[in-house]
DNA sequence: TTTGAATATGCAATCGATTGTTGAAATTTA
DNA sequence: TAAATTTCAACAATCGATTGCATATTCAAA
């Protein structure tokens, strides 16, 4: 038995008796086509089980609706939130969605993005690798009219679209928080400094600690914190100091928070008492640790729509060149038992 | 200024003054070609900043290197886990993912599968929804020959491939564990018997009883209870009993056990010595609970590149008709400390 | 009956890359 | 030097759908 072939509009007009052009327009639903045969031609075409090849619609009318996602991990909460909500909205609109995971690495992100330009998506929606120093790729996108959008972390030379949270606001109310609840040495895990998402949330630390006339101390700021175990690492030393800080902002995501409250445990530290802790990112876990932890809620789903809306609003909008735009989306603080010191 | 063309193949034969074909074969490393034309080809194609367009590379060889995926969400760890194994994989082949969600929902199943057999993707991976009772649409990928992959919710009347976890073993073991523990009065949170995996997964609960003269009390199995709301409610209900259990086990997920414990702890059962629990999938939250869940670990990343290298060798075999192939992952059980009776 | 408009359909080019066939030039062999 | 062979490139068809233009048909108005 040998492969059939898949039906055409060839295979319909042949047996009706038609063009190829008037079952094309009856499956386009165009006016150009009498009522009647319309009608025919589609309950043939169903009756022939036909499916339109994509491809070839799209070759033809030269986009693809397709939107093409690059981020550095999938099955990373914030980014498979992110993804949710941008196809929760590209799906409406008849569009399809490829995802590429950079996995962290700059040789990765290049191909992947290649790769989507090849396939003549019409927009790349990216969120950069932390390994990403150069945006030779991202340049590339604009130079091919394919429409860019960054989200989260994003090269912030590059004018492009761009969906972000205010994280410099984000993290000087955590840290504002801890102060008001009477912490006064906070130490500060810090990420990748690449990473502009990084840059500002150290930023926001700092702004909130001159807010406060409280002096930056460097021993209390520990580089390169941004997993569980790095956390945990950093932490360790920390509370080792002959004057160890009495609050960690784990500012790079809840799971080297989760890593700070582990070590915390374990050398007997009291939570929220003697240490405060704050994460960021509102993991679903950072709700149920005991105690749990206070962090920051980047309302991931809405960004993905938010990102999707965009791109349908731009590509309606026929200017002939975009004018870089940023929506800032303000995350929220969630305070939770783990910085209550003041309650105790 | 308007939009530029993209560079093709004509473009670089039209510079070079050579013919589209010799540039195709020289893109494609044909070996019909001279080798200072080859290289001068390259060259110029580099220099041109072109780009292969895929969609028409594709119709013309008739097939997409693209991989079709549905699941029910994607910014769920188990899913978010498969993908991101699936991706690893195919990625490294050049072979794309478009990812579909389904959102539970029979309806928009269908239309996902459509799109992908629209698309001519080469292979179709689905989980199937809950909704999902019949299988025109799967019925209708075979009929397209397009590579059919089903995995962990499947539809099993149907002969595809399938990678799977063998639930009802792992459900078995986790029971017997319990009974090991002490337990004897174990309650059920059964999830919708529509899928196959919640069927196995009672399965494995009654042998279990049964393997150890254990009766079966219909009081103790609360159906429908797989999210975290309906297993707090459930629990609600077992803790109220005249004669309430003494261990329950939330098959449908991590979630609905954390449900369990929250009521538990509510209602001032104590976990584990009055209250065992035992979840189901290995969230990462799971283990830092206090008491941690004991529950099962799916290798989800592993089930991803299984399914991935499974489409691979069935494509490279190239016999006329697939054999219908299961393929069966052994869950493993994680004993924590809510199972831990005997020990206290 | 003629003219004009409206409607419906056919024809053929096109999107960009690939590939089987053919023929010319270059190289080897006799 | 002639014949045989190899190497390389051109030509043209093809993948399947879309669409501008041309033509045919129908119907109504003049």
């Amino acid at each position: 038995m040998k492969a059939k072939k898949r039906v055409t509009i060839y295979d319909i007009a042949k047996k009706l008796n038609v063009t190829p052009s008037s079952v094309s327009r009856a499956l386009n639903n165009s006016s150009y086509v009498n009522e009647t045969t319309k009608k025919l031609i589609l309950k043939t075409a169903e009756e022939m089980n036909y499916k339109r090849n994509t491809l070839a619609s799209n070759l033809r009318r030269g986009q693809s609706k397709t939107i093409g996602v690059v981020v550095p991990r999938i099955n990373q909460n914030f980014f498979a939130n992110v993804i949710a909500g941008i196809e929760e909205i590209t799906y409406k609109k008849g569009y399809n969605i490829i995802i590429c995971q950079s996995g962290e690495s700059y040789e990765k992100e290049v191909q992947s993005v290649n790769t989507l330009i090849n396939q003549h998506v019409d927009c790349i929606v990216i969120s950069i690798s932390v390994d990403t120093e150069d945006y030779k790729h991202l340049q590339n996108v604009i130079d091919h009219q394919i429409q860019l959008i960054q989200f989260d972390r994003v090269a912030e030379e590059l004018e492009t679209l761009k969906v972000i949270n205010d994280n410099e606001q984000a993290s000087f109310e955590a840290v504002s928080h801890m102060i008001s609840q009477g912490y006064r040495r906070i130490a500060l895990l810090e990420g990748p400094q690449t990473l502009n998402i990084f840059r500002q949330r150290k930023n926001g630390y700092l702004q909130a600690l001159a807010k406060h006339q409280m002096p930056v101390i460097d021993e209390l700021i520990a580089q390169n914190a941004w997993t569980k175990e790095l956390g945990a690492t950093a932490t360790r030393q920390l509370l080792s100091l002959s004057n160890p800080p009495d609050a960690i902002f784990a500012s790079t995501s809840d799971f080297s928070a989760l890593g700070v409250l582990e070590v915390a445990n374990s050398m007997n530290f009291k939570v929220p008492q003697e240490l405060g802790i704050c994460g960021y990112s509102n993991e679903n876990f950072s709700e149920i640790t005991s105690p749990s932890i206070t962090t920051i809620d980047q309302f991931s789903v809405y960004m993905g729509k938010t990102i999707a809306n965009l791109f349908f609003q731009e590509s309606e909008n026929l200017q002939v060149e975009t004018i870089p735009k940023v929506i800032s989306i303000k995350p929220k603080l969630i305070a939770r038992s783990s910085t209550e010191k003041n309650q105790q």
